[in-house]
DNA sequence: GCCCTGACTGCTA
DNA sequence: TTAGCAGCCAGGG
């Protein structure tokens, strides 16, 4: 039994190591599905709080380099403060180095390993 | 099953 | 990089 859409959102997202930030983008690619990024901060969206818990949703940012939430709840301010606190800098413009940042990404296999090992 | 929405992206100016 | 525009995907009503 395959996990849907969401699930493997969350399992890819859960993969980005400490301090490193990835684009919705790249979680749409790596589950084979390069153009749904909308659909990857849909996702996100969709998280309630014990999930906010586990996934670091704060590590992924859309393809600009920069952070594009709007909500009241889990404000981009939160996003932000979250990276920071791993380490990760925004320059004066709010927007992140994707060269020191960015996160090389996966194949969905070795998502899928991981998964499977009960990661 | 159709229609709308959305934490996006790539192209063009 | 910024602004504007259209395309893509999946879930909810």
């Amino acid at each position: 039994m395959e996990p849907n859409f969401f699930e493997r959102v969350y399992l890819a997202v859960r993969q980005i190591p400490r301090g490193k930030v990835a684009s919705y983008g790249q979680i749409a690619a790596i589950l084979g599905h390069p153009q749904a990024a909308r659909t990857v901060g849909w996702a996100l969206n969709a998280l309630s709080g014990a999930q906010a818990e586990e996934v670091p949703w704060q590590r992924v940012i859309n393809s600009a380099g920069r952070i594009s939430i709007s909500r009241a709840d889990l404000s981009a301010d939160i996003q932000r403060a979250r990276l920071e606190a791993e380490g990760v800098e925004f320059d004066a413009r709010g927007y992140i180095d994707w060269k020191r940042y960015g996160w090389a990404g996966l194949e969905w296999a070795e998502v899928e390993a991981l998964w499977g090992s009960g990661a």
